[in-house]
DNA sequence: ATGGTCGTGTGACGA
């Protein structure tokens, strides 16, 4: 059972990128971020074969799932706070699975009212997904986190210092939810540093290998007990007319028991 | 580097 992640950056620009890829490595489930849209081409999905969900937003934001087996949409907005309607957060069922699919809020400039947001953000997205450790509900979150977790995630940690994808409130935010019993599915059996998802347009960041590690799976107990890769693939930052994210991809064995 | 690049929507703004 495969898992990807990855922000495409516009699906309107992206779309072929996004066929390319399902042709290329059939994922049991996609999670995309960054729409970018009100309207989603789900059709173009379904003529893959693909089930779609998706939640748009007008030139910001923007999640969608697909997925081989049917969707059940569980939630599609972050509790805590009603008057909030970013497009940020699509939870489903699908496959007997539950997955969360997230594009949390890059909080720069920081400090300021954004990273204000981006801070009770992560705080409502801590009290929902402790709720459903709570109710013993097994699950899978992935998506942009925005969030550098440690040193070793960038290329220059004194660079980033003061941004709000390295300030130590938004690691210790992410480090609230490892703390909780979540595992960073990328750790698990990949200590290196310089593995990165994301590299900036600017500057010839691809080119330097300047990059950061903000794009994350996050598993409960039970999930963590049942992964059996998680990897980057690089390959999609190559390609031409590129998204400034790469995916990341999980694979569980969700049959076996070993 | 007061730089540099994209995407949206056609202005700046967000990243």
């Amino acid at each position: 059972m495969k898992i990807v992640t990855w922000n495409i950056n516009s699906i309107n620009v992206r779309l072929e990128h996004v066929k390319r890829y399902l042709r290329e490595s059939a994922p049991d489930v996609l999670l995309l971020q960054e729409l970018k849209t009100e309207k989603f081409p789900a059709q173009d999905f379904e003529n893959l074969a693909y089930h779609a969900a998706a939640l748009g937003q007008k030139a910001y934001n923007g999640v969608a799932v697909l997925s081989k087996t049917p969707i059940e949409v569980i939630a599609n907005r972050l509790p805590g706070d009603e008057s909030d309607a970013q497009a940020r957060y699509l939870e489903v069922e699908t496959g007997s699975l539950r997955v969360i699919n997230i594009y949390a809020p890059n909080g720069n400039p920081a400090p300021g009212e954004k990273f204000e947001y981006k801070l009770k953000w992560m705080k409502r997205l801590t009290e929902r997904l402790h709720e459903l450790l709570a109710k013993d509900i097994s699950f899978v979150i992935g998506g942009d986190f925005n969030i550098i977790p440690e040193e070793r995630d960038c290329k220059d940690p004194k660079a980033w210092k003061d941004d709000a994808l390295f300030r130590i409130e938004s690691r210790k935010a992410l480090r609230t939810l490892e703390n909780m019993g979540l595992y960073d599915a990328f750790r698990i059996f990949d200590t290196r540093p310089g593995q990165y998802t994301f590299w900036d347009y600017q500057a010839g960041a691809w080119q330097k290998d300047n990059g950061i590690r903000i794009d994350h799976f996050l598993l409960s107990p039970a999930m963590a007990d049942r992964m059996k890769s998680c990897v980057i693939n690089r390959d999609p930052r190559g390609w031409d007319k590129p998204s400034d994210h790469t995916c990341v991809e999980l694979t569980l064995n969700l049959n076996n028991k070993n």
